[in-house]
DNA sequence: GTTTCTATTGTAAACGATTACAAACAAATT
DNA sequence: AATTTGTTTGTAATCGTTTACAATAGAAAC
């Protein structure tokens, strides 16, 4: 690797063609006779020349960049997605930009100008609620899919997840385990209120009202989960079983048990979404609605990636069903 | 944000002037009359101009943008790292590109290549052993920062943790607590080498003799520790705590012993590095050293990008300690 | 009133690729 | 032999900036 960049100007210098020439070998081999195609690549081989990227980029008006905008790489969910995304981005020769946003709407519009300034192929992202409200069709110069949140209104290549079948097959099951009481932490995201549609449809479906008191709008974050935990639990007649829309949330929930030295689940069963390295290795393990994250971010990058190829074809929606990991914390009641 | 760009010409054509007075008043507003500047400013406004950053990028032969190669994003040590780097250069104005190489060399190499390609301000990167071995002074095009793992030769900026100190810390505290047979999980990454002398040099130093068959090395894998920890507490006389010298290999350690109903730290002590959402949610919580990641993150951009802003000036390695916390998994020797 | 200086502005050449167009040439057709 | 056709190649424009250099004008110095 030296650090002298050689020219596409130098290489046809060397192998006495034209630039245009040697352009023509490396984009395709048409139209060039196989002496002297074997003539140019042998230089570009001898010179150790490789295309700057940024000329071509600004020449053909497009990159092989994609933006991943996400509210947080450190929420596991986030983690995982990324890395399918990578994984299959760069399989197709395709480059990551990694963005938080941390639900901060400004900052992700900093982003996407940022990424319209670099002339990105596309973007995958995860859109801030407000950015979800204003969305209309064609805001964007590049094409986006979005993830794990839906848009309303809008036609957009999109991969969620089914989150109020998911729902209510989890309360569902807390319900046949003997659970009566259901508390749920629900988030304001499109996520959560979802998830939280299938909670109740659940608890309806099987003869439950739906009781206010059990339920709390969090923001997405442990310290909120531990504090509105602690808040339910703290009550006359707690709730039997506790369902929370996120990993982050179960572990605000679950510091929460610890303090209270309440035992799971004889105290309280506890569910939540997203498999995370805790949720089966804390005693007793998690029951939860596993997201099927890799496929997610896989899917994402090749609609993306589809759609760089052909701007005009239709959008799709895919979405994703949760898989229901029944395990000890949601054990049959006794 | 409409989908037209507009160049500089055409707020050159608008506002009167040529496309240098515009390029003047947009990088330092100098030698450009007050009067002209608004008129251009107001223009740019009124247009809703944007420079093209990939325009921008070829003429100066620079950019904005930096890449972070780790082995994987998935290790909680490497997501918090990211994070830190995303955030501290996107205070700068920077860019992050995000590249996993699963300790690949090939695949690592592919992306250095394309960082080159790309014309990348600079890079950050955990390199592979086999990178670490070829390592020479000014092998690349750009300034790259190395972090947690050392070079041992070359000179480079480096961010890393005082790894013997810290294996020897965590140790000493197990012999302190009254363990006397200790193995040890490592791994033959730069890392693992280091965290192991700490260990035997603990050893060692309280009059106990490092054994062979209470050391395994390991990659770096929570099926590697999960297998490698059964052998070693298969055996007629098994440790009576268990060093290993990241978290997934404690993943698969913890795995193991839930796997043959041993409890933490009676039967054995479980001691690791990094901490993680699930070392203090599990019973007992697990006693680690842990990184200041963030730190080392922010660190790491820091010097990336005072180097961008000054090529000649002498490297820097900095050296962070860890910090112990002592917990439940290695409670006192009954 | 000429000269010199400084401040402002424009012209045009980069940066390194791609590609429309034209030119050159050989082969095929009439 | 002239015309057509097709293939290969080069010339030069282009993408959107930045910046060296030249040009201009007005102020200051003599």
């Amino acid at each position: 690797m030296s650090a002298r960049m050689v020219s596409i100007k130098e290489v046809a210098e060397a192998a006495g063609v034209s630039t245009a020439t040697v352009s023509r070998v490396l984009s395709n081999g048409l139209h060039v006779r196989p002496e002297v195609r074997e003539r140019v690549m042998a230089t570009v081989e001898r010179l150790g020349y490789r295309p700057n990227l940024v000329a071509r980029s600004l020449r053909s008006q497009q990159s092989n960049t994609i933006g991943l905008i996400v509210s947080d790489i450190s929420n596991p969910f986030f983690t995982a997605i990324s890395r399918a995304v990578e994984d299959t981005a760069y399989e197709q020769g395709f480059s990551v930009l990694l963005c938080n946003t941390d639900e901060n709407a400004e900052k992700e519009a900093i982003y996407l100008n940022l990424m319209r300034d670099m002339s990105v192929a596309g973007a995958i992202m995860s859109p801030t609620r407000q950015t979800i409200a204003n969305f209309t069709d064609s805001n964007f110069p590049f094409p986006i899919v979005v993830v794990d949140r839906s848009i309303s209104n809008g036609d957009i290549d999109a991969v969620l997840l089914d989150n109020v079948d998911a729902a209510y097959r989890l309360v569902t099951h807390l319900i046949e385990q003997g659970y009566r009481r259901i508390g749920a932490l629900c988030s304001e995201m499109s996520t959560g209120l979802e998830r939280q549609i299938g909670y109740e449809k659940a608890l309806r479906s099987h003869g439950l009202a739906p009781k206010t008191e059990y339920m709390k709008y969090v923001a997405p974050k442990v310290e909120a989960g531990y504090a509105a935990t602690l808040k339910m639990i703290d009550v006359a007649e707690p709730p039997d079983a506790l369902f929370t829309v996120n990993s982050l949330l179960a572990v605000g929930a679950l510091q929460a048990v610890r303090e209270r030295s309440l035992s799971i689940p004889d105290d309280m069963a506890l569910v939540t979404f997203d498999e995370t390295t805790w949720a089966s290795l804390v005693q007793p393990a998690i029951t939860l609605i596993a997201q099927p994250t890799y496929e997610i971010g896989k899917t994402a990058t090749e609609l993306l990636l589809q759609r760089i190829a052909d701007p005009n074809r239709p959008t799709r929606q895919v979405m994703l069903k949760g898989q229901l990991q029944v395990r000890g914390s949601s054990a049959p009641r006794g």
